[in-house]
DNA sequence: CTCCCGATAT
DNA sequence: ATATCAGGAG
């Protein structure tokens, strides 16, 4: 397990190679950050801009995704892997957000967990990026990185990792934190043949060191 | 734990 | 062909 000073270290190298690390999915606003981030689930995020860019033009606001029938609304999404429950998911919070939000998307983690379709990751990324509330979102890439580098053990749940991380790194950094560790997830620690020999962190990596042995 | 699920890279 | 992609719910 990496101490305080090399988990720093890491997140310093990442930083280098991934100054400009931030957010994708594009929105215009909180409540379309919400449909991105709720469709982004097992996509890549590439996938769901295409997509959005043309739902966007047609569904504005909450009332817009409940004036069309279901299956309507699948087919507008149907390039996206799990469009049914993520059209239904959709359905479903855009009624509460109009029943009991007054239309507007809600600020905190937990009133947004008990949005359908949003889970823990979803709501730490709207509460971060719509909201500026520091938060670390745990997904593959930041889960796998975090586990291959030895942040934390194999076995933790994502909420363990979610919770070392934010006792490792500063309150303040925690969204930027977030971002470089996807970047250097998505593009360069990936999850099928990582290029460990050209990797700035193989000597503190311990999945780096047994992977490379095995060359 | 399983299911949902199309697009894409390898 | 198959693993993987900004996961969540039952």
């Amino acid at each position: 397990m990496l101490n305080k000073k090399q988990i720093r270290y890491c997140l310093d190298v990442m930083a280098e190679m991934f100054p400009d690390a931030k957010g994708e999915l594009i929105h215009s606003n909180p409540f379309e950050l919400v449909i991105a981030v709720l469709l982004s689930a097992q996509c890549t995020d590439k996938l769901v801009n295409k997509v959005t860019a043309h739902l966007f033009l047609k569904y504005k606001e909450p009332e817009d995704y409940l004036a069309v029938s279901l299956e309507e609304l699948q087919q507008d999404i149907r390039s996206i892997g799990l469009y049914r429950t993520k059209a239904k998911n959709i359905q479903k919070l855009c009624k509460v957000l109009i029943d009991e939000y007054n239309g507007e998307v809600p600020r905190t983690k937990e009133e947004l967990m008990t949005l359908a379709g949003v889970g823990r990751k979803t709501a730490n990324v709207v509460a971060s990026i719509a909201f500026g509330e520091p938060a670390i979102a745990v997904d593959t890439h930041v889960e796998r990185v975090s586990k291959r580098l030895g942040i934390c053990r194999w076995k933790d749940s994502v909420i363990e990792v979610e919770e070392t991380l934010m006792r490792k790194v500063p309150r303040e950094e925690w969204s930027v934190t977030h971002h470089r560790i996807i970047f250097f997830g998505r593009y360069h620690c990936k999850a099928r043949n990582p290029n460990c020999l050209e990797c700035p962190l193989l000597e503190l990596c311990r999945e780096g060191k047994k992977r490379v042995k095995n060359v």
